[in-house]
RNA sequence: GGAGGGGUUCCCGAGCGGUCAAAGGGGGCAGACUGUAAAUCUGCUGCGUAAGCUUCGGAGGUUCGAAUCCUCCCCCCUCCA
């Protein structure tokens, strides 16, 4: 049993303990459980911090517990600033358990021969046949409105112009269903305490009101004693909001974010922020990362943590096999890769940069008459909006054929083709779009 | 219900009869520099190779000519009841 809740501090993972959290996980092998919205069959990378939560917990000989929150997720959590939930059926909600829990035994031993075993709950199997009547008289009877109302998530709701100050964002008041949410997920704990011996809650700092609320059911109904732990949201030095690039979220699923975009999310990390995240997102230890911070003061251009931590949340979240993949694209479409380069490419592995790079087709009649770069570039492929574009693009010197510059008078041969098949547009350094001969 | 103010190109915001495809800023994109970063500098940012065409809440109208004037309609905001 090595100390979680030390672990977790010089990661800085902690925002918030419940005082005697510690020695109470000390004793002995206890459950703790956060909990992940189903609405998609992928988890995204906001996830990935309670995550690592949970398999700091597993790995410090505790049991883990991922709570599926196929009920509450049809309420929605005040706690953001979520819009309105669309509920969903029993056949998504289960697919998307799985696909959640797929992800998850990257991170957790599920081998149910552990001791400590992670195992993968879901509420809505418990609150699906609870009723009303017997919800309000079980549960909502032990807490008081009052206590509810005390909560930041709601006050911040229902004040309506009080604090002009706090967030731009006009008051529009907040709905029973919304209201009752931390009673819901309150029960939650309560459930886990009594079925499982489950004792802590974990979450995001965000999640504190709901977590008290649990602990507080606990104390009430079940005479027992829970804890809560959670950890600070996670920022980005430059202000723009974490886990998200110009395709939204940046999920765990590569059907959704390919291990190539996954890779360059976590390589172009700043400075600042890959000193926080390698601590938090890798299993590194103390000294590991020291040394790789000293390394990376010495020669930042070289971008050593940056590296090492995309290496490492790119072995876990998806596989070796995976990473090298990603690290031959990035080669490629960042280091001097030349059209020969490009034409030594295999056709999987072409296709595997290159995934996810949006793609036109042109017949290959076109090619053999030399296709004019304009309208390669516009009205044949919709890369770029219009011919217009093309062409100040192709003036601004910003358009590249298999990583070569090319002048407004280009026109695509045969010569050009990637395996008798592909032609590499570029405009700028970061914008590819893939020609397919048919 | 009464009184005012306003809706402009991705966003904010100037323009208030011709010189307006529309100032300025932001954002975006590109080039240089660089570490696939930050900062900085430069250029581009309705469509069209061009002539020209389509834009200023919507529909009409006045005028040689309208984002700018008139009429009606729609929508927002503020104040009073």
């Amino acid at each position: 049993m090595t100390n979680y809740i030390e672990e977790l501090q010089w990661r800085g993972m902690i925002h918030d303990v419940m005082p005697g959290a510690q020695e109470h996980l000390q004793e002995s092998l206890r459950s703790a459980y956060v909990g992940f919205d189903p609405t998609a069959d992928s988890l995204h990378i906001g996830n990935l911090v309670t995550i690592m939560m949970l398999a700091h917990f597993q790995r410090s000989g505790h049991k883990p517990i991922a709570l599926v929150g196929g009920a509450t997720g049809m309420i929605g959590d005040p706690s953001g600033k979520s819009a309105e939930r669309n509920l969903l059926d029993e056949p998504t909600l289960r697919h998307n358990q799985n696909a959640i829990q797929k992800q998850l035994e990257h991170f957790l031993d599920f081998d149910a021969s552990q001791k400590n075993a992670a195992e993968m709950v879901n509420n809505y199997d418990w609150m699906k046949s609870f009723s009303f009547l017997d919800f309000i008289r079980d549960v909502g009877k032990h807490i008081t409105v009052n206590y509810m109302m005390a909560k930041d998530s709601v006050k911040n709701r229902i004040t309506a112009d009080a604090g002009d100050d706090t967030s731009a964002g006009g008051s529009e008041g907040m709905s029973f269903t919304e209201f009752t949410y931390q009673l819901v997920q309150g029960y939650d704990f309560l459930h886990l305490y009594k079925e499982n011996s489950c004792t802590v809650q974990m979450g995001g700092s965000d999640q504190w009101g709901n977590i008290t609320t649990g602990t507080e059911l606990i104390r009430r109904i079940g005479n027992g004693k829970a804890y809560a732990i959670t950890c600070p949201l996670i920022t980005k030095a430059d202000g723009s909001k974490f886990g998200k690039s110009e395709g939204g979220n940046v999920w765990l699923d590569p059907a959704r974010t390919s291990a190539y975009k996954f890779y360059q999310y976590w390589l172009n990390s700043s400075d600042e922020d890959s000193e926080k995240y390698i601590r938090i997102f890798t299993f590194l230890n103390q000294a590991e990362i020291d040394a790789l911070i000293a390394e990376h003061n010495e020669a930042k251009h070289l971008r050593v943590l940056q590296k090492r931590l995309a290496d490492e949340i790119t072995t876990i979240v998806h596989s070796a096999q995976a990473l090298e993949k990603a690290k031959q694209a990035s080669s490629i479409l960042f280091g001097n890769a030349t059209a020969e380069d490009l034409k030594s490419l295999d056709e999987q592995t072409f296709l595997d940069v290159f995934d996810g790079v949006p793609q036109a087709e042109v017949s290959i009649a076109a090619i053999n008459d030399g296709l004019d770069i304009v309208a390669a570039l516009a009205t044949d492929t919709g890369f770029l909006k219009s011919n217009g574009e093309a062409r100040r693009a192709l003036k601004e010197n910003s358009v590249a054929v298999n990583k070569v510059k090319v002048v407004e008078e280009y026109k695509i041969g045969s010569t050009d083709l990637i395996n008798g098949k592909f032609v590499l547009l570029q405009r700028g350094k970061k914008n590819y779009f893939v020609l397919k001969v048919v």
